[in-house]
DNA sequence: GTGCGTGCAAACCGTTTGCAATCGG
DNA sequence: CCGATTGCAAACGGTTTGCACGCAC
């Protein structure tokens, strides 16, 4: 029910993107396409992944020390980062979202609706 | 025990800086130095709470929706970010930080070593 | 005196934007 | 058709850096 139009820079990018289970920032999404699709451009990668997170689609996520992320699974779930190279990955645990919010007093007269767990730690690569 | 100089800059700026307790980006705290010594430059400001989150004095931050932040508490703790402002405050509340690394289960061969839990909310001013 | 730390301005890097051309519906 | 979308290149904003000078030690 989108108004948007089907370009198929926007097929190809999703496509490969879809493929991509790093969590890839703007930039690497653009590399991967870039490499099979030169005639894309950069502003192109970025406008479409800017717009699919502002339209709920994806997820853009800040993380410690990197970019934005971008992340397919729009469903609540929690994130590690490598602590040397920056890789980004799934962490799979239940967490009881509200017992956090219940159980959790923000300092001056916040209001909080939503948790987001992030876990450093060391990818297999960097662990040596 | 540091070998670092002591200079007026680095006291000046840690000055200021410890008084906010907003976690400033280091823009803001650039400003705010720049506000009674507009003779400290950008750099240095930059350069010197780079160097103490480096050497594990202060934290920096990387939250959803702003840029770096720097934190004066450096002991575990947790933040609340505004939605609407990006306003950052400290987040009271006990969690069982071992139970969470336990508990969870990484993909891809991580090790994971810290948690850090980052809610999203509404400040006051933003509430309206 | 020595060399670390600073100020300045320019470089940097990831991201965004203005605009004319193009393409999808 | 006609406006949404694209490609390009230039602008942007926050941060970093190279270099010469000055200050802490």
């Amino acid at each position: 029910m989108s108004n948007k139009r089907n370009t198929i820079q926007k097929q190809i990018v999703f496509e490969i993107f879809s493929k991509m289970n790093n969590h890839p920032s703007a930039g690497m999404v653009f590399e991967a396409v870039n490499e099979k699709y030169p005639n894309i451009s950069r502003a192109t990668v970025f406008r479409l992944l800017a717009e699919a997170a502002d339209e709920g689609k994806i997820l853009r996520l800040k993380l410690n020390n990197s970019n934005d992320r971008y992340d397919v699974t729009t469903c609540h779930h929690h994130h590690v980062v490598c602590r040397e190279c920056g890789a980004v990955a799934d962490v799979d645990i239940i967490i009881d979202d509200s017992a956090l919010l219940e159980g959790a007093a923000p300092h001056e007269g916040f209001t909080l609706e939503k948790s987001h767990v992030e876990f450093v730690g060391v990818c297999d690569k960097c662990r040596n």
